[in-house]
Formats: structure tokens, sequence, C-alpha cells
DNA sequence: CAGTGAGCGAGCTTCCGCTTGACTT
């Protein structure tokens, strides 16, 4: 049996870490936190100095015995959790339930896997933090007592099933105050001067810019008409070197925005792949909030730059955190071995390998040099001076690999930038013929909506959230409902472009789409309402510096310098009296919105949250005829929606005529405008207006739609008509009356019998499946029969 | 993918942070 047992929080560390220490030591993992508050309201007893009640979870409780057993046999136990607060605490938890002795139990940290590191930590060993651990506690605590307490008066006040939380309601609040933000923007239009160039022998062509906008049309047109007779000179050039620096190597957040914004990843799935990069033991740990790398992976960074690149593109580089909260129990994301610039694996994991390599080799790496030119053009006839610019690289350092982007956001505008590449040789003093003029309206634009990865940056710039919860804080607000990630269509915008012709100005109109979103945060009508009442009744909980206010306290109890039940007893008195006035006070929040009258019945038409969602009522449940009610639809919202748009809605569902003696009728469900026939549905192509739809076109979608059903039927088993092979979207599967199956991979299709498909049929889970509402029926009889007694 | 939208009211919901793995598509 081995003498020593070393505990860390990760089973891939674990194994690592093993290779390290030799036959002596036993390397284990805790897989995290393996204990936590129980989830009963009485896990915390505040008159009792907030006394906590832990207990260990199912799912750990084998972890937990398996160590107990091991820590038993061992000499010594080694606590290797992370070294931070999160990371003492679980030392902590670790060295109570495990029943361990003060006596042969070595606390060590360590913040890089790396042998010399280890070796290093294992000399010096110490006894468990407990100022840090009670400054988790605190944290613990406090994020308890701020969740269940808040959340049941959201199921009092608005809604049951709820929550809120310190993290998700910042969140939420976040996205809600943008989207305000966005509809209050009203757009400003200003025209934009671009001229085109040539030099006077020379054919080369260049691109000048007035850095000035004219706010009128008028104003440009002038300017424009200045420039017919005029002569263009140059007048001023100059020469400037400039420098650009690589970025920092990843942590988890820029990971995501990265991820996001190169290779289209969700925060969840960049998250998956990571971790899968991790477990092979490609990459370093994937939550982190350090850009530090070890003196290990700084050398091995350098060697390899040296080798595949040559020596000038090599400068060694340290980088400091920015993040406030940052607690850097862990290096930066990079790949374990540098000399491996790619990786076997799926399409995923081979992109965001490469992603993690380039940004880590770059980090090492020297700047890109350029030589910036700015010449100034005089206008014979105008004060004020059009400016043209040209960029080269005159080394391209860090820029051979890697290319950081930016979260700038186009709307569909046209790209005129008047920048050039690479001017032509030019000189002060010389003429200038002037190609092209054209003045363009541009627009102001709005601030932009929040992606996933953006909504990340800026809860870790507020210090809120941690690596390990910024994927699931994300998928936490879109389960409850308070937002949803949706693409929407854009609309038409028309703008004007003045132009020189024939030596006139002459005046276009051109149209842009302009508001379209991909994949962007919106809130919701019930996010808003919850973030509303937050907002008005728990503003210092919602409010966005809560966080770093409540950490700075956490590192005064980490630094022995407070005590974490005075910390909680001033918090907690002032919150929980907010609870119950609340709860006593407060009216139901709600967001109904009066829109005004329906002409044809006089009956006030009104907006708000209905059980299923967000609905428009004519009239009200006193009048004597019942009142009409139609949903709004999918980017339409309590707050904005117009009284036009509300009684569009009763327009639709709209019969189109008959077909085969049955009616067809066009309405607009959750994926868009269909025609429903005879219980079945049929999209309607793109572009189409469900308002607009006749008989015959109807019929067309119909026959259109059967006939794409007949071509994707691969066979049809004789046995039984309800069962067929079809072409899916990811090939061929089974279609079993109601039942898609799937078919085992290597399985020929032209193989497949009856009997195979029954017998796939009676395996697949989602047949069960069917029967689990029938069980659940039964159980909550019997829960209310109990009730009854 | 529709339409549904009352009122009664038992029993339930919920936090953040540390880990994977067992599920689904």
């Amino acid at each position: 049996m081995a003498k020593n047992l070393l505990i860390v929080e990760s089973p891939a560390k674990a194994k690592t870490i093993e290779g390290y220490l030799g036959k002596d030591f036993l390397v284990k993992s805790s897989y995290g936190h393996i204990r936590d508050l129980v989830k009963t309201d009485d896990a915390i007893d505040v008159d009792n100095g907030f006394k906590q009640k832990y207990e260990v979870p199912s799912d750990k409780k084998a972890v937990v015995s398996e160590l107990k057993k091991l820590s038993k046999e061992a000499e010594t136990v080694w606590l290797a959790s992370d070294e931070d607060r999160e990371g003492e605490a679980i030392s902590w938890h670790l060295y109570e339930t495990l029943g361990l002795k003060e006596d042969k139990t070595k606390r060590i940290v360590f913040h890089e896997i790396t042998k010399p590191a280890i070796l290093k930590a294992i000399e010096q060993p110490r006894g468990i933090d407990f100022n840090l651990v009670n400054a988790q506690q605190a944290r613990r605590v406090l994020d308890r007592l701020v969740g269940f307490e808040l959340s049941p008066v959201l199921w009092r006040k608005v809604k049951p099933s709820l929550s809120a939380g310190r993290v998700q309601s910042v969140a939420v609040r976040l996205i809600v105050e943008r989207e305000r933000e966005i509809n209050r923007f009203q757009a400003e239009a200003s025209f934009k001067i671009v001229a085109q160039f040539t030099t006077g022998k020379g054919k080369e062509q260049f691109k000048a810019e007035l850095p000035q906008r004219f706010e009128k049309k008028e104003e440009a047109e002038k300017f424009l008409q200045d420039c017919i007779a005029a002569a263009f000179e140059i007048s001023s050039l100059e020469k400037r070197p400039t420098k650009r620096n690589p970025a920092a190597p990843f942590t988890t957040s820029t990971l995501q925005q990265e991820a996001s914004r190169k290779l289209g990843f969700s925060v969840a799935r960049t998250m998956q792949v990571a971790q899968r990069l991790y477990e092979a033991g490609r990459i370093t740990y994937m939550r982190t909030d350090s850009v530090n790398l070890s003196d290990t992976a700084i050398q091995a960074a350098e060697d390899e730059i040296v080798k595949a690149y040559g020596d000038k593109y090599h400068k060694m580089r340290r980088y400091k955190t920015k993040s406030a909260g940052a607690q850097e129990a862990h290096e930066a994301i990079r790949p374990t071995y540098f000399s491996q610039h790619s990786i076997d694996g799926d399409n995923a994991e081979r992109r965001l390998y490469e992603l993690i390599w380039k940004r880590a080799i770059a980090s090492q790496m020297s700047e890109a040099e350029f030589e910036k030119t700015t010449a100034k053009i005089h206008v014979s006839t105008r004060s004020e001076e059009l400016v043209a610019t040209g960029e080269i690289m005159r080394f391209d350092g860090f820029l051979k690999v890697y290319i950081e982007s930016t979260d700038d956001e186009n709307d569909g505008a046209i790209d005129d930038e008047g920048g050039n590449a690479l001017l032509p040789p030019l000189e002060k003093g010389q003429s200038l013929n002037l190609k092209a003029l054209t003045a363009t309206e541009r627009f102001s634009r709005p601030p932009a909506r929040y992606t996933e990865a953006s909504l990340v940056k800026k809860l870790e710039e507020l210090g809120i959230g941690r690596p390990s919860t910024y994927a699931p804080t994300i998928s936490t607000i879109q389960n409850r409902g308070y937002v949803v990630k949706e693409d929407r269509d854009g609309k038409e915008r028309q703008y004007k472009v003045l132009h020189i012709a024939d030596g006139k100005v002459v005046e276009d109109t051109k149209t842009e789409i302009t508001g379209a979103e991909r994949s962007k945060m919106f809130p919701t009508d019930i996010g808003m309402l919850v973030n509303d009442f937050l907002v008005e009744h728990f503003n210092d909980i919602v409010d966005y510096h809560f966080t770093a206010k409540v950490e700075k306290e956490f590192d005064e109890i980490a630094q022995g310098d407070k005590e974490w039940t005075a910390m909680l007893n001033d918090f907690y008195g002032p919150f929980h009296d907010g609870i119950e006035d609340t709860l006593e006070n407060a009216d139901r929040a709600t967001n109904e919105r009066s829109l005004g009258t329906d002409p044809a019945t006089g009956k006030p038409v009104s907006v708000r949250v209905g059980r299923f969602g967000p609905l428009v009522q004519i009239g009200s449940a006193d009048d004597e005829e019942k009142p009409r009610f139609a949903s709004l639809r999918k980017g339409q919202m309590i707050e904005t929606i117009t009284f036009d748009e509300a009684m569009d809605l009763f327009k639709l569902p709209k019969k189109v005529g008959e077909f085969e003696d049955k009616e067809m009728t066009v309405a607009i469900g959750r994926f868009g405008p269909y025609i429903r026939h005879a219980s079945a549905f049929y999209s309607l192509p793109k572009g189409m207006d469900p308002m607009d739809v006749t008989e015959e076109e109807a019929i067309q979608i119909i026959k259109d739609k059967r006939q794409r059903d007949i071509e994707k039927v691969i066979r049809v088993f004789d046995e039984n008509p309800d069962a067929q092979i079809e072409n899916g979207r990811w090939g061929p599967f089974i279609r079993f009356g109601k039942q898609n199956l799937k078919i085992p991979k290597g399985t020929e299709v032209e193989k497949i019998t009856y009997e195979d498909v029954l017998k796939w049929a009676a395996a697949d889970p989602k047949a069960s499946k069917a029967k689990a509402p029938a069980k659940k029926a039964t159980a909550k009889k019997t829960t209310k029969a109990k009730a009854k007694k």
C-alpha cells in the first residue's frame, strides 16, 4: 500500500501528477467539492452564527467512501486542492468528511502542473488556512441566503419556479438594460465624404476621406459642388512607424470570446471541446482566470518559436491579469506541448486546439512593425482637407501566427473606409486628379446586443461569476426564460448617395438592411418583468457593483482582518428586512399595458404576460361577450408593440380556401408562417407574406411538400407501412410510427429487416419515456392521498 | 408549429462554485 495519498480536484490532473511522483504516492481526485449545504431551508441557522448543515450529495458518496478507505491506509494524506478560496474549502471539507488526523495531514499548493513545482510544494507543506475557509463559507452562505430568500418572493409576486441570485440576476439586468438602450436609440444621419484620386503620371489609384462628416445633405452637396472645379494638392506627408503587440494567452473568458467570434462556438460548446482536449492531455486546465505561463512553458514556447520561425520572432513576455476578481490558481490556457502545432481529433477539437496553440505561441513572439503614411490633401475651394492613410507591414512578428479579432459590430453598413493598404509614391506639393467623389449617408449605430461571449466578458469585467460558472450561468438565464438567444431579421432602410457625374452632383437612393441579428441575447417579457421587480425592491443586490463590494469583504476575511459572521450579520439584517417588507407590502408585479380602443367594437386593447406567454387581449373579463386573445410573435415585446401590430395579430389564422374537400388555413407558429390542412402543417417558403397567400399558392405548397416527403423515403417495410427508412438531415433513419430510430453504426441500410426495427424500437429510450407520464401521474396521486390523510 | 387564457389550491420550485460523466441530438 502506498505510504502517501495525495488528493487533487481533477482526475486528469491526478493522472499527470502520479507520473511525476513515483510509487510512494497514490494520487486521487475529489472531483471538485465533496460536500454542500443541504438543499432544504434549514441549511443555515441564521440565529446561531450562520451555522451550516452540510451533506455529501448522492453522486459524491462513492468518491468519499473510496477516499475515506484510502486515507485510513495511508501514512500521510496530502491535500492538494487549488490555491484559492474554493480549493482551501475543499481541503477543509475533505479533512472533516474523511475524518483525517492533524498529525498525518499536510496541505500543499502549486499553480502549475510541472514536476519541479510539485516537488517543491511537497517540501513546503502547511496547515489549512482557516481564514480562507471562512471567506469561502461567507461566500457560500451569502449566495444561499440571497438565492433562497429572493426566489420565493418572485414565486409569490410574479410566477412560480422563477429564480434570482447574485450572479444570474445581474446577467439578466445587463441584457434588459441594453435592450432598452437600443429601443431608446435614435439613429442620426450624417454624410461621409470619400474621394478617389490618381497621381499625375501613373494610373495608381488611392482613396482619401474627409475626417469630419456633414450633418445636412445640402452641406455635403455644396462640398461636392465646390470640388468639381477645384485643384487638389498634397499639403503634408507624414511617415510614422507603429507597432502592435500580441494579446495575452487565453483565460476561460477570452477563449470563449475568441471561439465565439472565430469558430462560432457557444460558450458551452467551447467548454465541452476544451474539456476533451484537457482530458486528452493536449492543453492545460481550461477553467482559469490567469494569463500567467509557467517558466517551463515560457522556455518551451521560446524553443519552438526559434526553431519554427527564427530568433528574431521571439520575445519573452510575462502578462499581468487585468481582472479585479482574479484568483489565479492555475496557469493560462496553453498547449501542453508547444511542438504540437496541430493534433488529431474531430473537427471542433482540431480547430479549438489550433486557436489555443496560436494564441499561446503568439504571446511569446515579437511585435509586428508597420509604417503608417498620412497624406493631407488641400482642396483649393475649401478650407477642409482630405486625408489619405496607408499602412504597410515592415515586419510581421506575432502576426505570422495569430490575428486577434474584435467585437466591432457591423449592422450591414457598406464598408467604405478610406484606408489603403498601400499608398503610391507621393510628394509634398504634388497635384492630384480627382477620379471620383461620393457623399454617402451613414447612420450612428445603437449599442450592440450581447452575444453569450460578450456577456461573459462584461460579467468578468464586473468581477461577477467565475470561470467554472460562466457557461452554466448563460444556460440558467435561458432555461428560466429570462432571455433567449435568437436570430432576428433586420429592416430595410434607405440612404442617399451623392456623386459627381458629367460635372454635376447626382443623387441616388439606395437600400440596406439594418438591425439584423444572429445568435444574440434578447430579454423576454418575463425577464424584463422580473428585472424591474428586483431593481425596484432589491436594488442593492442587483447593483452591478454588489459582487465587487462583497468580494472586498471576503478578501478581508481571507486576510484575517474581518470576522465572517460579523460580515454576514451586517448584510443579512437589512436584506431580510427588505424581504419581509416586500412580501407584505409590494403589489404583484405586472407589465400589463393598455394600447387603446378597438375601433370596430369600442373595447379596450391591452397586452400582458399570460399563463402561456405574452398576449394581446381585446375586451375585458367583465364583459358579457368573452374577450379575444392572441399570442405575441417572435421579436414582439409587451414594452414596444404598437397598437397596429397588436391588431394585426387577430387577422390570423385565416382561411385561404379548400383542397381535397378540407379547409386550408394560414397562421404563424413558433417556426414561422405555415399552412394547416387536414391536421398537417406546411411551412411557407421564406419571404412569402402569410397575409397574401392565395388558394392556388397554398395548394402548390402542399403538393411540393408531399413530393419532397416522397423523395425522402428510401424504403417502406412490407410488414408495416408505418415503418420506413428515410433520408434525414444527418443521414438515413427509421421512422416507426411516431418514433424516430437511429440506425446503429456500421449497419448496411439494405440489410435491415423488420425484426431489426422492432428490436430497436423496443430498445429506444423514447419508448419508455412515453410511459413515464403515466408513472408520474400515479406517483402524484399517492402523494395527494397522503396529504389528505 | 394550433388553441389555450376561469378558479380552486397541494406540493413543488430556488443560489453559486468546484468537478466529471451519462444522457440526448
